[in-house]
DNA sequence: TTGAAAGCGCTAACAG
DNA sequence: CTGTTAGCGCTTTCAA
């Protein structure tokens, strides 16, 4: 790799000169200019950029934690993360945690090593060693699509248990009355906002909450289809199923269609996220779209004015979310609209 | 943040003997160790590793230039790499390319500009400036999914083509003589070896190939749908088809149920890749399997030992495939196997 | 308009 | 066992 001494030495000028004809060329003369230019092209000089971010302090990395790159939600996120931090001359460094806070502290320390500007979370879970974090400030940090609490940084999230709500609410226009809930993972806020919003719109419509009605999940296609058997094999079964993500749906929609069911015929059900096979499904699955791309260029913006002190404090962004009606939804059984 | 120095002077050492400490501690007295240790503690110092890596001239990051993460194959082979990278001290740079060569050629810089120690390619495209790669060596690249033609670095990829005649000697197999080829993106070798592959099991078969099945498609799954409705416009109908991967066969098994068709009672879909939602779809999808996260960590694996010198000549990986045989396949109609 | 020189934080000779 | 020192490649004063 030929460095700056090579070109300056092949044009018979000074570093500083080769560096300032790349960096402000108008402050060079025309004739320096050319000679360095050419001296650059002859030997195919690339400055060395971490040569450059070591001496500037600033990587223009951002660290982006990812519970797993497979689910199809997170994905467009991403995309739309790697979008707008490219605009911004940001590239984006993924960690597919797994969920693992290991893994997830692991990665944390890019930033606390330099590596990296700052870093977003895409699960509620600080990633920061606390008490370091208590010791010596916090680092530029940014949560979407769940809510870490108890900490004080930027948060981009939906309205999950207002979404939740108007899903019950559909459901419950159309005359269910008993609705299953099937969970996201155990320890997210995420998961507790939809139950929540779950439990005002059966409240509102003057129904007992069946802790019964509760299932397990974990937001894999998997764990859909296991609970909806155990749905299957309840004495006195729901007549819907609110799944708290697309992929827990598809799941369940298949376990049901195996045991013979009609959707919605027999047993409605409805998903979260409006991923693309939601669409594609059998039949369609009504859904909650939300801005995923968005969410992602979002958070980038929101960190990155953060790592440019252009944030006074931290905001709550709160995206838009909307109700998809398509054909995994019906009248329960009986019910005259 | 605190440098290797504050630590040095409250430690009452030596810069050198505090960076000692960090990386040999065996190398100093006891003592020592333990006032630089507790220092360290103190100012909560984390060595600056940007400095460390620019010191070395290695980066330990690895650019990997994916056209889609929205790709649930693709996905797959990213968790693959970043385990396999994390593995060995490596940390993956994703670059969501959208198949766009300004963009992997603006990630390739990371190479260029030291900012990253080699790259992966999962599509058939050089993104190094040719000019740069011919006057002055090439860069450390591995080509993982795809095939890179003419330029010589170390490929991880399918036999394709025998993949492809696998399964369309599975359909012939069950009878079907007319079967229809939804193809990839257009500029993909491996598009190519798939339909190579077609082609082969139909003249083993003594089949006239039909240029008239053959069908546009990209991956995605309005793709599929798109091309099963031109399958369905069409005068002389096919018995079968044969997708280049899952989510066209999911879009296209859409299409043809929408239509009031069967699967595969009316007409037999088949894909390629084996996603996690081919299975949950209905009817579950006959498909050839891939090993994603292998082809990542082989991918890794070739990368490092090229980085790291290990590699004499550049190697061609072929990975194991497997034909999974369920439900979206059947007997072409009147057909006595 | 240009050059000399300092220094970013760290490691690795080399001396002691 | 420990300290001194040079230097990785670059930018940026400060002088000339």
């Amino acid at each position: 790799m030929p460095t700056i001494r090579e070109v300056a030495l092949l044009a018979g000028v000074s570093v500083a000169t080769v560096s300032r004809t790349l960096q402000q060329p108008e402050r060079v003369s025309p004739k320096t200019r050319q000679k360095v230019m050419s001296a650059v092209a002859e030997v195919g000089y690339k400055p060395n950029l971490m040569a450059v971010k070591f001496r500037s302090g600033k990587t223009h990395n951002l660290v982006v934690l990812v519970p797993t790159v497979a689910n199809v939600f997170f994905a467009r996120v991403i995309s739309g993360m790697q979008q707008t931090a490219a605009e911004h001359g940001y590239a984006i460094l993924l960690a597919n945690t797994l969920g693992n806070a290991t893994i997830e502290t692991d990665y944390a320390k890019m930033v606390q090593t330099s590596q990296a500007d700052g870093l977003i979370q895409l699960r509620a879970f600080n990633p920061f060693d606390s008490s370091v974090v208590n010791g010596h400030g916090l680092y530029p940090m940014v949560n979407a699509c769940e809510t870490l609490e108890q900490i004080a940084c930027p948060v981009v999230t939906l309205d999950n248990r207002r979404a939740a709500k108007a899903m019950t609410e559909h459901l419950l226009s159309l005359g269910h009355r008993r609705i299953a809930l099937i969970k996201g993972p155990k320890d997210s806020p995420l998961t507790r906002q939809r139950l929540a919003g779950y439990q005002d719109a059966l409240a509102q419509a003057g129904i007992d909450f069946d802790e019964r009605l509760l299932f397990a999940g974990d937001f894999t296609l998997q764990s859909g289809h296991t609970a909806a058997q155990q749905i299957l094999n309840q004495q006195h079964r729901p007549t819907a199923v609110f799944c708290e993500n697309d992929e827990t749906a598809i799941g369940a929609i298949q376990a049901f269609k195996q045991a013979g069911m009609k959707i919605p015929h027999d047993m409605s059900v409805a998903g979260f996220d409006d991923i693309a096979f939601a669409r594609f499904c059998d039949p369609p699955l009504t859904t909650i779209a939300q801005p995923a791309e968005e969410f992602g260029r979002t958070a980038v913006t929101l960190l990155i004015d953060l790592i440019e002190q252009k944030l006074t404090k931290a905001p709550t962004v709160i995206m838009p979310y909307e109700l998809i009606v398509r054909e995994s939804t019906g009248p329960a059984p009986g019910f005259q609209g």
